[in-house]
DNA sequence: AGCACGCCGACT
DNA sequence: GTCGGCGTGCTC
């Protein structure tokens, strides 16, 4: 076949394909075609590029007949990667949209969404490694008589027919693995690919589920008379069952012959979702999280593409798995700060769940119990269909909550009187107590009790936290570590005392309140090694332990049936901080926690130790609910002018420099207003001191970006991020730009 | 992001 | 005289 022979397009000029590469450019790149036969569809297709000098592997975003670029200049693709495309025109789509909207690099935004080993350039099969032993080593060992783990490999190998899928043999003897790689290379041993088994599960049964409630059967109805693209939110307190009503409507869709796709903010809630999608729905279930290894992203990825999985569960990243047959995506805990944030590609996978099921054209629910302000929002704009299931389900009953005043009180290790008494009675009940506490170590507070020295983080503007366990001062910022200081270094005092409570303390303090009483502390000290969540978690459901100590990890959605009372230790950490979205996340934490309380059939009850029981926040949630609060907090949005009610873009800048932040922020904001048309709709607002103004050693400062309307920023954003990396400074700090920012910070 | 080119300090 | 520091600039 000559070389442009096969090509769609014909005789003529020879096409030029346009190839995004993994590479921080703003467009991409012009390439002759590859010699050889054209994919039938080569948008979306993966080639093999050279790039400077060295290559890539990019994909075809378009095809054109010509180029801006002299013939000259141009350099031609070395081969195809795909036959068929691995992206197809929905994916591509919503990823050129993203990396658009969200102002990132469109090739680096690709290859973020893809496998590591499909990025790579791996091929697009599913396929099993296998290890073929070669004709030369069938008869002959002399190769392989020196060395010992060859030479089993190669008995291994006999034993079954001459091959063997790779991975079971390393399961078998993991020196192997080194063993056959020396093998390979010497040519004695072949590496083949074998079509992977199908998943054998969509033959099971499944179970049916619990009758539904009134106002679930009613959300239920309401999905699934949705015909193609709907929005919904499910707005469920925690117990009223809103995972039985995605399962119902995922089944519908299921039985369609659809696929659906489900997005956690973390994997940690996974497994027991996953249980229930995998007793309750039939089809084959696929898991994509950041945690497996890259070829099991892949197999997923790729089960999902060639429509061989009919759920597929994941968390951020999961929002770019092909639907070649979608059926209905859910976003669960859609408040959850971790579905968007994070660096390099920064995008919220629940905005793009929104817009992917409107273009697949498919329903689209947003369920949590403490829906962020966002999706109330566009709840009462009509945008999304506002569904509620305002009662627990079953025996379970609403906990009471109560404020206490810990003023002027006497705190052992954070503890109150009242709080004491509480979990006594609790205890003395049989029932299990957790305590919240948003701080672990032992106090976050290092203080001379001669000079008021305070131990601090050279690297960060932060104090460092006091861990008895291991005599160490530690920044929980930087993860600097130090020892502990036996005598004042500012005064030579041997006076230093910790100052307030962090969950070791409270720990030792409630083994000297409840002496003999079983202990879980469950927080990220404790369950650094690998499963060790999980472990704690079921010695917790096992009833081990009657005092559960927990931090963040403890607030979302695991099951404890056995607690009745909640309490939270210090409600006021997130009261006054510095992130206009730290009351919003506060009255989140503090329902999550509570959610936490009489799931059983105990009531349960819920006490926050406070030293502000008069704020206005705290007030409002407590006598009227999470729904009020969100009420009464949209409208001071409304007042400040703060999303949803505008539309924000962070750009940050930080370096071991003070000034060099403030420098290149300052040409990026005098650039910015020479962008601004007349009436551009924008402000520029600062630069201003990131909340924690140094960190890790960096200075940190930040320019606000802010429009009442989505459409100004963005027609803001286009003339103007794109010459930011040539503007002074820009080289001597490190930034980014963060469209629709979450935190602050 | 890679990767090279380019212009100034301590080494055989 | 060179090896190599990372500042600057490009990748069709």
């Amino acid at each position: 076949m000559p070389p442009q022979g096969g090509h769609p397009q014909g005789a003529g000029a020879p096409p030029i394909l346009q190839v995004a590469v993994p590479r921080p450019l703003q467009e991409a790149l012009d390439y002759r075609p590859p010699p050889g036969a054209w994919p039938a569809e080569p948008v979306g297709c993966r080639v093999e590029v050279p790039l400077g000098r060295s290559r890539a592997v990019g994909i075809v975003v378009a095809v054109r007949h010509s180029s801006d670029l002299p013939a000259s200049r141009l350099r031609a693709a070395s081969a195809w990667v795909d036959e068929q495309p691995l992206l197809d025109t929905e994916l591509l789509e919503t990823l050129t949209w993203a990396a658009r909207y969200y102002r990132y690099p469109l090739g680096t935004a690709l290859a973020t969404a893809l496998p590591g080993p499909l990025r790579q350039g791996r091929p697009a099969r599913r396929a099993v490694a296998w290890w073929r032993l070669d004709a030369r080593l069938h008869e002959d060992d002399r190769a392989v008589r020196r060395a010992p783990r060859q030479a089993e490999l190669r008995r291994r190998l006999l034993a079954s027919g001459g091959a063997a899928p790779y991975a079971l043999l390393v399961a078998e003897q993991p020196a192997w693995q080194r063993a056959g790689r020396l093998l390979e290379q010497a040519g004695l041993l072949h590496r083949e690919y074998h079509p992977a088994q199908a998943e054998g599960s969509a033959d099971r049964t499944p179970r049916p589920g619990p009758e539904l409630d009134a106002d679930q059967q009613q959300a239920l109805e309401c999905m699934l008379a949705a015909d193609g693209y709907a929005a919904f939110l499910l707005e469920g307190v925690t117990g009223s069952g809103k995972t039985e009503v995605y399962l119902q409507t995922a089944a519908r869709a299921l039985a369609a012959g659809r696929q659906v796709l489900i997005l956690v903010p973390e994997i940690g809630l996974a497994p027991q979702f996953l249980e229930r999608l995998r007793e309750r729905l039939s089809g084959s279930v696929v898991v994509l999280h950041s945690g497996l290894s890259g070829t099991d992203r892949a197999e997923a990825w790729l089960a999902a593409r060639d429509g061989d999985a009919a759920v597929i569960l994941g968390t951020r990243s999961a929002i770019f798995t092909p639907l070649p047959r979608p059926g209905l995506i859910v976003v669960d805990e859609e408040h959850d700060p971790s579905l968007a944030q994070q660096d390099g590609f920064r995008y919220s996978a629940r905005d793009l769940a929104v817009l992917r099921a409107r273009t697949l054209d498919v329903p689209v629910v947003l369920g949590s119990a403490t829906p962020s302000l966002e999706s109330l929002h566009n709840a009462r704009g009509a945008r999304y269909t506002h569904l509620r299931l305002p009662h627990r389900a079953g025996l379970a009953r609403a906990p009471s909550v109560q404020l206490v005043d810990i003023r002027s009180r006497r705190l052992v290790g954070g503890i109150s009187a009242p709080l004491q008494e509480a979990v006594r009675r609790h205890l003395d009940a049989g029932s299990q107590v957790l305590l919240f506490l948003n701080r672990r170590g032992y106090a976050p507070v290092l203080i001379c009790h001669a000079c008021g020295w305070v131990a601090g983080c050279h690297r960060c503007d932060a104090r460092l936290t006091y861990h008895r366990s291991r005599a160490q001062l530690r920044c929980h910022h930087c993860g600097h570590t130090a020892r502990v200081p036996a005598a004042c270094p500012e005064c030579g005092e041997a006076d230093l005392r910790p100052l307030g409570p962090g969950t070791e303390r409270l720990e030792e303090a409630l083994a000297e309140l409840f002496p003999g009483v079983g202990q879980l502390r469950i927080d990220r000290d404790t369950t650094r090694r690998r499963g060790a969540l999980e472990a704690q978690l079921a010695a917790a459901h096992r009833g081990d332990a009657q005092l559960l100590i927990g931090t963040q990890m403890l607030a979302k959605g695991h099951h404890l049936p056995a607690v009745t009372l909640v309490a939270v230790i210090d409600v006021d950490q997130g009261l006054f901080g510095a992130d206009f979205r730290a009351t919003e996340r506060l009255a989140q934490l503090v329902v999550q926690v509570a959610g936490r309380a009489g799931r059983g059939e105990q009531p349960g009850e819920v006490l926050l130790q406070t030293r502000h029981p008069e704020h206005p926040m705290l007030r409002t949630l407590l006598e009227r609910g999470y729904p009020a609060f969100a009420e009464a907090h949209l409208a001071e949005r409304q007042a400040a002018g703060l999303p949803p009610y505008a539309a924000l873009a962070l750009l940050r800048a930080e370096s071991v420099h003070a000034d060099a932040p403030y420098l290149f922020l300052e040409s990026a904001a005098q650039y910015g207003r020479s962008r601004l048309g007349k009436g551009g709709g924008v402000e520029l607002l600062g630069p201003v001191p990131a909340p924690m103004e140094r960190r890790e050693g960096r200075h940190r400062a930040q320019l606000m970006v802010r429009a009442e309307r989505r459409i100004d920023l963005q027609r803001f954003l286009v003339a103007w991020s794109g010459g930011l990396g040539s503007l002074e400074g820009a080289r001597q700090v490190r930034w980014s730009l963060d469209v629709d920012p979450v935190e602050m910070v």
